[in-house]
DNA sequence: TTAAAACATGTAATTAGTTATATGTTTTAA
DNA sequence: TTAAAACATATAACTAATTACATGTTTTAA
């Protein structure tokens, strides 16, 4: 997919809260940020030079215990305006939802094929877990208005992905009930 | 993104159905099944050969007018049986869906941020207009009950994109009456 | 009759993203 | 004290997907 380099936004936006290292970044992948985008060290390490050599960050080193170097990097002002550009242009695009289940689905002909029931129970589970995990996300890190507040894009996307799984579920549901015997 | 070729069994899928050409199933990306999966020509003509390489379909050339080449392409058993698997198999990986102005929201701070607003309905239109393009298509793609059975999974999916957008638009609207003026 | 639109098939270049390979340091826990 | 886990950075190979380039035929409507 070529979809206009979200990863170098997703970098600069990070940075741009404080200096971090592309291991750091990555980590950041493999955790908040990465509940709705994921990126690999193989992805970020060369993004971090291109993004310097666009002069939109800078990196120091730093020397951790005897002589493992670290770079930690830091967004410049032409990194700011980038990052603001980006936030402030439309954003006139849907992209539409890649969704292998769906896509298996729209090849399933009638309500008696044997396999709907399965496919349908399976996706429930995952669909399940998921919603539980939302909902343990938003007690766990946004349990005060005031934490809700501190970081309200991410309170909301939050919300708006528990509603999704929400609908997920219902919809399955009702399917499955639905289902002839 | 590298993500297991499903570009083959949407079309072993599609030939299951009737005949093809590599035309024909570029227009299918448009149209039908464009609405939750796209692919060009370059991506649809290699694709072709690749499958008919593996045995899994096969082509005969008609002539259109005077000298026009068509490649209809058949599905054979031996694709019949890697589309059948490839449904059967359970689909235990959730996609992450990367939807860019859910991006934006993360490194929006405060609710007090003043593009909030503008951010906000510019994907109220958007989504609002989707969901009316989405139950134009259910009322005039599945007028009756007889229709719904025949191409059930269709239905179904075009039932989930709709609670989607629905849900979609609530909580555009909700976010937008709840932020501070 | 003729020009534009639609039909029809391909390849090349580039970008995005995953998986694999490579190398070394520091910290932690057995 | 030592082995495993975590920290840290980087490149290579490969797959997926978009955009651009390339060529020609047939149909439709002005």
């Amino acid at each position: 997919m070529a979809q206009k380099n979200k990863l170098q936004f997703i970098i600069l936006g990070l940075l741009n809260q404080q200096p971090l290292t592309g291991y750091d970044l990555t980590k950041a992948f493999e955790h908040e940020i990465g509940e709705f985008w994921q990126a690999q060290h193989s992805q970020v390490y060369p993004q971090l030079k291109r993004l310097e050599a666009q002069g939109y960050i800078t990196h120091e080193i730093t020397i951790s215990g005897e002589k493992l170097e670290k770079k930690l990097y830091h967004i410049v002002p032409a990194g700011q305006a980038a990052l603001t550009t980006w936030i402030t242009a439309g954003t006139p695009e849907l992209t539409a939802t890649k969704d292998e289940f769906i896509l298996k689905l729209y090849f399933v002909r009638t309500n008696r094929d044997p396999r709907l029931p399965e496919m349908l129970t399976e996706q429930l589970h995952l669909h399940q877990d998921k919603l539980e995990h939302l909902q343990q996300r938003l007690t766990t890190v946004f349990p005060t208005k005031a934490t809700q507040s501190e970081n309200f894009g991410h309170y909301l996307i939050l919300q708006h992905a528990l509603g999704r799984e929400t609908d997920y579920v219902t919809w399955l549901k009702q399917t499955l009930t639905a289902l002839p015997k």
